[in-house]
DNA sequence: GATTAGCACTCATGGGAATGGAGTGCTAAA
DNA sequence: TTTAGCACTCCATTCCCATGAGTGCTAATC
């Protein structure tokens, strides 16, 4: 007892059907589909089968079938074929972002919330990170008298929202100095070495400014890996719509998972750096998430991957669909941030 | 038939009462309140009398009394006493925001995160803004060739995150010294003012850069502006606890709405430059959140209202507790955001 | 040997009917 | 003016039963 192609052509029936409907698939309307021409006494052999071997469950003796995580693994795998996508959707999706430049951030705020908004599911988006870092320019920004913002623009992005203090004897004139000087010196250096340098190269010169340059070395290090850890979250309420989740406990806990961005920037993470990766189910290994999948893709800055965005949603989710999505998104994605930030 | 004090007492209980339980409270619970020396009987007289008048509401003609919204209005307006802080509350809210400078965003987002933890409601923090605003700063950051960061810096705040074209032969250096032109000579400048003075006293010295200049001054000007709108949100899974939302659909409406952050920026700016402010359900005019209400503290920068926070929460929260949090915390925002931009 | 018709069986679902209980309004007595 | 007493209302819960979809199994058929 194996996979003939008749239980396999009988699997996709039955993943299809499922996701279409959401209601547990018998054996009589597969029979009633004309391209089966096997009654249902038939198909309920095959399906006891099918379940033996793990790839569907019963809810209860009388239900009809539902697909397993394994039969949606072999769906994804053997069986899938991506969708095409609508004209209205291509239209959302090609207009984003088109009519004014932003900074990084809108730019993952409008990605996600376009994923989300087409697909119906929560979408994240990663920033962008990338272990070659490398400074574009470093700006120190004077506020009220002894702190500064400080600015850090790398190959990257933008990495921002860092305050400082600063002797408070620098003035505005010697920030900016200080800041040319900088971003001269160690232009296209690679983030991960900067510090050091800097600490080395620079320490003479401010050795009298107390702890102004370790703080200043501390913030620049910190900050891509701080903008890495971040991620951009649309359409959680979207989870409300699952009628897995009709029961509002269940709602609010999967809600609650959904927010702690750490937990759901690894889960992008674990992605590992494939053009298109699933996991679904029991596969992301959260009992919360066990009626749930994630399909993710990697985008790319000019020809180097720097980040993941993914969509959740049931495990009946239609995948084709969402694939299509994703794929158009990740490359939509790719070539905005890849004409931000080229390279002269 | 008046609301004599007898009457007066009765709904205040009642109210206390049914936000405490949630329950309709019926005329026997309050006779067995050993500060009525009445027969429940007495007591029903009275809830008829104050249903009559509008104060009092029956689900069902076997049910106890619910109070209206307008019993609480005249419970916040002449009944409610603030209730004393815990020790634990008291321990979150002053260790939030001690341990590190951050920038503005961050600020906001930690006061709405505290407020909602610790009302259990959602939190809303209107970013500051002021009608008198000063530039402080302004410095342009080279991005990739032909794109630079807008970052200013006014007496109220950073305002970030804006990207311009700008003319292709316009490198670092000439963004560093316009950048340091901008700051000195219009330093201290009111915020609608800038933008005129800068067409009219550098639209000759940049005229060939095309529409470098405009673009520029558009941002700066709308840059606050669209802070002001931003406001930080936190707990908004929170709604999902009210027992009245336990049904899905409403649930998922009412998150629906709140992530509308266009209106509910209206709703806190409805608010008013009160110290404390209550909207109660059917005032804030709105159908879903006819089971809300909003209570809003003023924050304040030196001694200037700039910014509204708030809390939304079912119309029976125990309005004491909210209103000294709002309190502490409006407070506790003013004072580091004094600190982080006073006037030198 | 594979397929199918037929049948008994299971079980979730939904609609009353019965029950209990909380709370009310009203009346008459204190 | 207050209160005890009582009839009444209506919600919530429980139980029961009919319904129907879908199954597994067996015996007949191709």
């Amino acid at each position: 007892m194996d996979l003939n192609p008749r239980k396999l052509r009988i699997l996709r029936a039955i993943v299809d059907e499922y996701i279409l409907s959401g209601a547990p698939v018998g054996s009589k309307v597969l029979s009633q589909n004309p391209s089966f021409k096997l009654s249902s006494a038939t198909i309920r052999n095959e399906m006891a089968d099918l379940e033996d071997l793990g790839y569907l469950e019963q809810p209860h003796t009388s239900a009809g079938r539902v697909p397993s995580d394994k039969a949606y693994r072999l769906y994804v795998n053997n069986m899938m074929q991506r969708s095409n996508l609508t004209e209205d959707e291509v239209k959302v999706m090609s207009a984003y972002c088109q009519n004014k430049v932003k900074g990084l951030d809108a730019v993952m705020r409008e990605t996600a919330s376009v994923l989300s908004r087409i697909t119906h599911y929560t979408a994240l988006v990663m920033m962008p990170e990338s272990t070659t870092n490398r400074l574009r320019h470093l700006q120190l920004v004077p506020l009220a008298e002894g702190y500064a913002l400080v600015v850090v623009v790398t190959d990257a992005g933008v990495a921002r929202d860092s305050v400082i203090r600063v002797p408070v004897e620098m003035g505005a004139d010697e920030l900016g100095r200080l800041s040319r000087l900088i971003s001269q010196r160690y232009y296209n250096c690679r983030m991960i070495e900067v510090g050091d340098r800097m600490m080395k190269e620079l320490g003479g010169e401010l050795q009298a400014r107390g702890t102004f340059l370790t703080d200043l070395v501390d913030t620049m290090e910190t900050a891509p890996g701080a903008n890495a850890h971040r991620i951009a979250l649309s359409g959680t309420n979207n989870m409300l719509d699952f009628p897995a989740y009709s029961d509002i406990d269940r709602a609010r806990q999967l809600l609650a998972a959904v927010e702690k961005k750490d937990s759901m920037y690894q889960m992008l993470k674990n992605a590992g750096p494939f053009e298109i990766s699933f996991r679904i189910g029991s596969e992301l290994g959260q009992d919360i998430f066990s009626d749930c999948s994630l399909v993710t893709a990697t985008y790319r800055i000019g020809s180097m991957p720097v980040g993941t965005m993914g969509v959740i949603g049931p495990t009946r989710m239609p995948y084709g669909k969402v694939v299509s999505v994703l794929d158009y998104m990740s490359k939509s994605l790719g070539s905005i941030l890849t004409n931000l930030l080229e390279e002269d």
